[in-house]
DNA sequence: TAAATTTTTGCAGACACCGCATTTTTGCAT
DNA sequence: ATGCAAAAATGCGGTGTCTGCAAAAATTTA
């Protein structure tokens, strides 16, 4: 009765495996074809074809369309997350989520080969680029929450409640947490994307350093060594 | 023959009037009928009947259906922008830029009713908010061009002509600007948003001061002293 | 193997959206 | 005022998105 109730975390169950193969298949069929047609001209149904499934069951698995050019970092969050609470005590609260930001992105370097393809295709398209953001910034509230917890439950003790799958309860956060959710997301954005602006004359180490050093610094106007003329 | 007058600037040509007035009508009726039938259950056909005109002149207005709740603030961006601009010399590149925003946010509560509406439009669905953010975003890389100007960080060689006729050339912003426009508007942002969470309790000037003190500070932790201010 | 559950699929239909041709409105010069 | 050209509104037809429903297929459980 009661004794299968992660299939959907690991892959335990092969229905689940499935799942997640049909998800994966439509989404790189769907980048695959957007990289060489154009997002905008690839069908639902041509979508559906390539995966080898049928339209219907793409709308099974994605709300709308475009959906399936966004939907790549949908567990970035989660171990953002984690990363968050992991980190050492001693740092402050934007330290932490640089570092477990910072970490996450090096995971994804991992698979740069997609990730690559799908930069193209957004950059076509900065319709889906946009709608890419906003899926991230529905992860807000959620890092938010994290941060919240880290800030509110001091070192000393673990914080590690065994419980903390609430949910439900959405106490109406505070400001600070909130605030540096969505300042520390958007700062990741900007470094992201003026690295893709001149991707050959810099290091994207650099700019994500230089982005949080400008946030902690309180973003103080810039020096005046450029600024001849 | 073509002598092209400006007549799209201002209230110039009765041409132009009736425009705006429809435009404005296409606004007002989808707003009405989304307060009180649900946003998802009003079609272009229900609008375009109750502003007046037909479903076909509908989408020469409005590239999407969902557009027609979200073009609310249209000119809210450039008001910003030049009172960036605008604002006093002594004034650092983030507090020009919280004056402006200030001084937009105030003008704005002027229209409250209409405001007021609206916000309840986008609070009963959420996907129409994140529709209007991103609307926002676009305006994020202008906004860092007149930030640019005024702190004076142009590259690309000619300072000199800070004209807009390049139309396609758009010089690669310094990162400092970037961060600037981004991170302020996220901060504006998560202020109103914070604020309507619990309007009861919360006076809107004191949140959105802030967040900005917060930002100029460099986010640190939260102490413990909380009714220090 | 049979039953229960979940997923897939086809189908019909409402609606969004766009291109095109036609009609109406407006601006301007005569 | 009046005719002409530009621009906008409209009607129409077609493609594509997305949903609900019920049957069929696959998978798990008993």
């Amino acid at each position: 009765m009661q004794r299968v109730r992660e299939k959907d975390a690991a892959e335990g169950g092969l229905r689940e495996r499935k799942k997640r193969a049909t998800r994966a298949a439509l989404v790189e069929a769907a980048v695959r074809l957007a990289a060489e047609h154009g997002a905008e001209n690839v069908t639902v149904e041509a979508i559906s074809e390539a995966a080898g499934v049928s339209p219907r069951t793409f709308f099974n698995y994605f709300d709308a369309r475009d959906d399936v050019f966004v939907m790549i970092g949908a567990e970035s969050s989660t171990r953002i997350r984690r990363g968050v609470l992991e980190a050492p005590s001693g740092l402050s609260p934007l330290e932490a989520l640089r570092e477990a930001m910072a970490a996450e992105l090096a995971e994804v370097e991992q698979e740069h080969e997609l990730w690559s393809l799908h930069a193209e295709v957004l950059r076509s398209s900065p319709h889906l680029l946009v709608r890419g953001l906003c899926v991230h910034m529905a992860d807000e509230i959620e890092l938010a929450e994290t941060l919240a917890e880290r800030v509110g439950s001091r070192p000393g003790g673990r914080a590690e409640d065994s419980g903390e799958e609430d949910g439900q309860r959405r106490p109406a956060l505070d400001l600070y947490p909130r605030l540096l959710a969505a300042v520390g997301s958007t700062a990741v954005r900007v470094a992201v994307e003026h690295w893709c602006a001149r991707q050959d004359e810099l290091v994207f180490t650099d700019v994500f350093r230089e982005v949080f050093e400008q946030l902690a610094a309180g973003l103080p106007a810039p020096s005046e060594d450029v600024g001849r003329r």
